[in-house]
RNA sequence: CGCGGGGUGGAGCAGUCUGGUAGCUCGUCGGGCUCAUAACCCGAAGGUCACAGGUUCAAAUCCUGUCCCCGCAA
């Protein structure tokens, strides 16, 4: 397109759209930078960020750094003279010296209608709150979380039982989709950058493993909406005689009784009472297990009504 | 060499320690009962027990090696 030196910045599965339209924009990607490889999965094998290796696919140098604050970064940074940088899910935060080099600015292509979910984990925390409406924003970024003046929005519904899987799928197409407009209309000079509106923000921090533990002593909509924000990490999770048990889908249902207590478990229905309601279990894994719906899991690992799921190992609530 | 669990008819599991006839829940197929059924009754098909060696009169089971799957940890 034009002849903008565009440095990209990003980790995960979520910033690729963004970066692959770029690319296949023709957009003049001067280097990508990426958070380094780490240990991951079994055995500890170190691997690259999902970035790193789409980079590579299209023979974009890379760059990884453990800290972006470093001096010696920054400076490499400013010999490469960008005109702008773009940043999706990088990771890390970027001092001022940084944004200060490109000309253009920096924009950030973030995944919440801003200023709500400011953060690490808007998307789990949409879900685990029961939002039924987020989105993408793009804006200029300032030394501050996520708090810089927004460029443009597309909001988009959350379904019931929508999960963070198909969320996160969506809103990366989205991302990438906006952020491709928001070039188009930095460059046509179209935009005028909106203050965020503070007193209206919230956080949603990075998720914990313990975000993952079900508390049965809350009601069932709350649970069902922390499994389908979890799903896959941290998972949600509670304890079946003492061994973990991960839970990855549910309907809310409206049986009663003892919190944590099983209903039900007969052919392919797995209810577990909480404190207003019941939740249907569909999906879930023991420990060492397969992931199995809920009739495979009970024809091999039969369950009567009445046993307990628990807060730990210690088989208590 | 990060810790640990596992690979057994189509699905999920037991059996392995203490070698000796392949078991359970479900699914499939056939028949029966019923106004009817995902219910119930009767019957049947379907497995080189991940793979390769070894020990043994005999290996799903014991020994050695390989491949694959999963939980923890990140």
């Amino acid at each position: 397109m034009t002849g903008w030196r565009i440095i990209f910045m990003g980790t995960p599965e979520f910033a690729c759209p963004t970066l692959q339209l770029l690319i296949e924009r023709g957009e003049n990607l001067v280097s990508v930078v990426t958070q380094p490889d780490r240990p991951k999965g079994r055995g500890q094998k170190l691997m690259p960020p999902p970035v790193k290796e789409l980079s590579l696919q299209h023979g974009i140098p890379v760059l990884q750094t453990q800290k972006v604050r470093d001096p010696a970064f920054v400076e490499t940074i400013l010999q490469l003279k960008p005109d702008l940088i773009v940043v999706v899910a990088f990771g890390q935060i970027l001092p001022k010296a940084l944004l200060d080099i490109p000309p253009k600015g920096c924009i950030n292509v973030h995944a919440s209608l801003l200023p709500r979910y400011r953060g690490a984990a808007p998307l789990n925390w949409c879900i685990i709150n029961g939002e039924t409406e987020t989105g993408v924003t793009t804006m200029l970024m300032d030394p501050g979380l996520d708090t810089g003046p927004m460029l443009l929005k597309q909001a988009t519904g959350i379904e019931e039982n929508e999960s963070i899987l198909s969320l996160h799928d969506r809103m990366s197409l989205i991302g990438a989709r906006l952020l491709g407009e928001t070039l188009d209309g930095l460059k046509a000079g179209q935009i005028a950058p909106q203050e965020q509106e503070n007193s209206q923000s919230c956080y949603a921090p990075m998720l914990k493993k313990e975000d993952g533990l079900i508390n049965w002593y809350r009601d069932a909509r709350t649970i069902h909406n922390q499994v389908r924000g979890m799903t896959v990490w941290p998972g949600a999770y509670t304890f079946l005689n003492r061994q973990p048990l991960k839970i990855y889908r549910t309907r809310i249902g409206t049986g009663a009784g003892l919190p944590g207590s099983v209903l039900r478990a007969e052919r392919s229905v797995l209810e577990v009472a909480c404190l207003n309601g019941s939740l249907l279990i569909e999906e879930l894994q023991l420990a060492g297990k397969k992931r199995l719906d809920s009739a495979d899991f009970l024809s091999g690992c039969p369950i009567s009504p009445g046993t307990l799921f628990t807060s730990n190992d210690n088989g208590e609530n």
